[in-house]
Formats: structure tokens, C-alpha cells, sequence
DNA sequence: AGACTATATGAGTATATAGTCATTCACTTG
DNA sequence: CAAGTGAATGACTATATACTCATATAGTCT
């Protein structure tokens, strides 16, 4: 049980940083290959692939070769779920800050 | 909308470190003092003031002053949601490693 | 095999993070 | 106001992270 909370946290750092969350963003509507995902989140190419690897081994992707290609994949749909979920946290904090603010 | 992705990486991160998971489980059921915290996670009184200031301004917590002691809550109760879908997904993810190694 | 394309990796740098110990600050109460 | 308690902070260390540039690897096609 120790390690579930590891895991746990593995798989949410693997979700807390911009670049990955630009992938996240990237992938909801399916698997992309590393060529296209690189130019889409403007990122190199070589710290894209770090960075879907970290994911990869985090459990947050999947990973599929294809010829030359390899594609990418968000691995479990829950993971859209949390997202949607703190996007929501994100927007009522927002409008609160707001809120404040105009009070102030 | 720029921000919008800092922001949701910022609550993800929070979450992502083993030490406030631990701070995330005990206050699963209620806000609790900083002195009740600390012992029951088992980390020191500054390691810990720190990671709850930092999920305080990544907006995952709320505090509350009373007296000399100082009460910390989650703040949103989507946060729990969280939690228990990232659980879940971890728990699928360890019954299919258990079946990858019975198969090796 | 050789040229080509897609992805991964080595090496390095700059910055961030988690943690510790000692101290300070804020508040309460005798 | 002095003593005491609870929480935050300064200073430091060790490690991790994100990123870049250059190179290596893996697969394809002629």
C-alpha cells in the first residue's frame, strides 16, 4: 500500500507541468505520432520525447509503433476526466480571484 | 486562456509529491491543525508547514486561523474526485502489471 | 547497401524541489 | 510583560527537472 501512494503521485506529476499538459490537450481526441505532436505544442523534438516517454512510463500514455511512426496515446479515459475536473476547479478559483479582486 | 494551462498545471503539480498526498488522505475527512498534521504523516513541522503553504497558493487548500493554531482544509471537494480516479486508474493499471508478469 | 525519415538518447546547463536545522514570528495566557 | 505554544521562514544541501544541441538508433525505400 506504501506504493500506491507513489504511484499515485507519479501519475500526477506526470500531468503537472505545461509542456506535458500541452500533449494531454493535444492527444484528447486520439493518437498522434511524435511528428505531429512536437510542431503542434511548438516544443523540440527531442524534449517532446522525453517528455511522452516520462509519460509513457508514469502510465499516462500509451504507445504504439507504426512504421517509422510511433504513436501516442492517452492510456486510460479517466485521465480526460481529471483534467476536465481541474479545469473546473481552475475556472471557479478564477472567477472567485475576480470577484476579489472588485472588492478590493 | 495562456494561463488557463499554467493554472492546471500548478493544482496537478501540488498533487504530484508523495509527502502532500500523504497531507491530502489526512485531510480527507476535515480540516486539521498543522500540529495534528505533522505526526500523523510523520514529516517535520517545517518540511510540512511548507508543502501545505504551497498547496495553499496553488489553491488546492484553504486555511483558517483560530488562535495560535491554524487550520488547513482541501479546498475543493473536486479535489477528492480526483483522487479517487487517479486511485482507480492505479489500481487497473497494478492488476495488469500482475497479469503481464504471470504471463513472462 | 545507401540515403532518408522518425524517434530516442548522451551530455551539459540552469533552475526548481524536498528536506533539515535553527531561528523568528504570532498569538495566548499567567 | 514574560513565558510558552504553534506555525512560518532563512540558510543550506542534495537531488531532480526541463531544456538544448548534437548524435545515435530504428525503420523504410530505391
Amino acid at each position: 500500500m506504501r506504493d500506491l501512494i507513489e504511484y499515485r503521485a507519479e501519475i500526477l506529476k506526470a500531468l503537472g507541468q505545461p509542456t506535458r499538459l500541452k500533449i494531454i490537450d493535444f492527444l484528447r481526441d486520439g493518437e498522434r505520432c511524435v511528428c505531429e505532436i512536437f510542431p503542434a505544442i511548438a516544443e523540440e523534438q527531442s524534449n517532446t520525447s522525453r517528455h511522452l516517454n516520462m509519460m509513457l512510463s508514469a502510465g499516462v500514455l500509451s504507445r504504439r509503433k507504426d512504421g517509422l511512426k510511433i504513436y501516442y496515446a492517452i492510456k486510460h479515459p479517466e485521465i480526460l476526466e481529471v483534467m476536465d475536473i481541474v479545469t473546473r476547479i481552475v475556472k471557479q478559483d478564477i472567477t472567485g480571484r475576480h470577484r476579489l479582486l472588485k472588492a478590493a
